[in-house]
DNA sequence: GGCCCTAACTAAATCGATACAGTACTGTCC
DNA sequence: GGACAGTACTGTATCGATTTAGTTAGGGCC
């Protein structure tokens, strides 16, 4: 049963039964009234979505588009954190929320799932690596969430100097020979250690960039040579990504193992940790260990975490009043705290 | 810019735009490479999805309505693995995923939110305890999980035979006065204390009713009258609407508080064994204490939780199956295992 | 009575695609 | 050379609503 079919129905026009859902204001209480209970008396279940959306060009969806795929970003703490916050404000405005993930088919994100009135996208996925390709995007709405995106208002913590304060903290105890675990930095897939030639992503535009450079000037304030610090990149935030890479870190030899890692976020910091505990060394005595997040995960357990915290719901709230378009469309940096834990203490 | 319009650039039909990027097999390569590339030129960026879900009727969109709100659920572990378990299978099948929060208006869901191709139904929700209304839903797609409705399928554990196991296990030991903590079990809205009088859901259509049975066969077998048992309802499975009435329970005078409390969710017994340790009582010697689900956070910490674990991401993926077509539209139910913790050992 | 105004309603264009029925052309085969 | 098949493409109805411009009826006012 369509609003035509009801209309007809009725004796009246299309036009009517619309305005008897939409504008009341529009026709007679009377003539609606009769509309409206005919319509339930006939099942007919009010304007139909799709072609609501089509004619009036909004749909009251808003996609998220995460980096990870949605089965992990689902099981993820800093993930779920960010999509209660988008949801939290888009319920509340009488939006619906629909999860994409990143990984699918480039071509395929933003673009033909188009029927999202917006866009927020979380975190550098590989499908926007080449930057080249944005202009594709159009002027459609977007937010992004934890990298920045030319053009487009990003919503993100205060990176550089929380990684600052972390490292320093670190490095004001004895450690000698820190290492740094990275999460996509390099411009080209990696998946390993990265070698002194490898292209780097820009530093004004990824997270895990900027937070690098506040611990180089860590490094640099301890009297360490930023470009000595071993470095390995993981691609992604998953067990089964990271657990090799971490592997090849702990089998190093005695003297070659880093006895500080700074890792780019609390899974990673957690994979070590369990990794390591395996292999029976001792933390923090064998090695120190910080995170980045401050998820629950890292502090329930023996021994915590220690780590920066973020308001991940917090940023996912701001960055759904962006693109509903109840805040400012720009740039927004969120506070952190330090989180001294037991793994670097 | 349009398909239309990108015709008429091109000078040819619409059909064979259409065509270009839909069916292949139906123009020449040479034409569909022009058509292809000048859509790239020209910034033509695809098909409207909007446009397209209209005249095909299919949006390549599922729907998973969520009982409790949207940010709940999005950091509860048992929602979060169904969800995703259903990711996971409409990933695979080119289908997005659409959250909706079953407390929304009622008639919202899924009524005008039809722009989904199918509805997932998680738990029984307020806004469907009107059983009448359900003609509504009309033919519409829908698979029910964790709750029956009747000529829809349903996806749920052997709740009866493990709600029967893991009370006969706790009755076992040496608890005198069992009670019952259930999760939205009144047929009207109720947070306290149920009386004798209240009238309960019928015993086939929600998975808390059914476990009841379970435990009250149990009672039976262990000479307990199952109507002399004291049971409480929770509306929610959030701290805020389960507290207060965890807290009733435990302000009992000792020989009047339950010895054992029999809980339908870990997150209830979670929050029991809160607020039981801040009041000093010791687990399990004062309170024996039963959860339901075996979610990990329950298994973490200490004592562990006695439960029942179901693989809540496997009925995420049978539920995305039968609402894809991909598995027979029945109802499904899935093997649980009785996990005997320190909170009832 | 004539004029204007408003309220209540309608007719038809439109949103951007898909898909059916058809046309034009080329080539094959007896 | 004519019948027939197949390929490549086009014209147009259609999906189910919203919305603009327009029509009609009735009321108020001088």
């Amino acid at each position: 049963m369509t609003l035509k079919e009801l209309a007809a129905e009725l004796g009246v026009s299309t036009a009517s039964v619309s305005n008897a859902f939409n504008r009341p204001d529009q026709l007679s209480p009377k003539l609606r009234e009769r509309i409206l209970s005919e319509a339930k008396r006939l099942g007919y279940r009010g304007p139909d979505a799709k072609a609501r959306s089509l004619r009036t060009g909004r749909s009251r969806i808003i996609a998220v588009v995460l980096a990870e795929s949605l089965t992990y970003s689902l099981n993820d703490a800093v993930a779920s954190e960010l999509l209660s916050g988008v949801a939290e404000v888009l319920d509340a405005h009488g939006h619906t929320l629909l999860l994409l993930s990143g990984r699918q088919d480039a071509s395929q994100v933003p673009g033909s799932s188009s029927i999202a009135d917006g866009y927020i996208v979380y975190g550098l996925m590989p499908s926007l690596m080449m930057l080249d390709e944005l202009p594709q995007l159009g002027q459609r709405q977007l937010v992004a969430v934890d990298f920045d995106l030319e053009g487009y208002p990003a919503v993100h913590i205060d990176n550089e100097p929380a990684s600052y304060a972390i490292a320093s903290h670190a490095l004001r105890t004895s450690a000698r020979r820190p290492g740094v675990i990275n999460l996509r930095l390099t411009k080209h897939p990696c998946n390993a250690r990265i070698s002194p030639d490898q292209e780097l992503l820009p530093a004004d535009r990824t997270i895990t960039r900027s937070r690098l450079v506040g611990f180089h000037r860590a490094f640099a304030e301890h009297g360490i040579d930023p470009a000595s610090v071993p470095m390995w990149n993981v691609e992604e935030n998953t067990f089964e990504v990271c657990a090799p890479v971490i592997e090849t870190i702990l089998d190093l030899p005695d003297d070659e193992r880093p006895d500080l890692l700074l890792c780019m976020s609390d899974r990673i910091a957690l994979t070590v940790l369990t990794l390591a505990e395996q292999r029976g060394l001792r933390i923090p005595d064998d090695l120190r260990l910080t995170g980045f997040d401050g998820i629950a995960e890292g502090q329930y357990r023996s021994p915590r975490l220690t780590t920066v915290r973020q308001d991940s719901v917090e940023k996912g709230r701001i960055a759904a009043r962006m693109i509903l378009g109840l805040a400012p469309r720009e740039d927004r940096q969120l506070p952190t705290e330090l989180i001294l834990g037991e793994t670097c203490p």
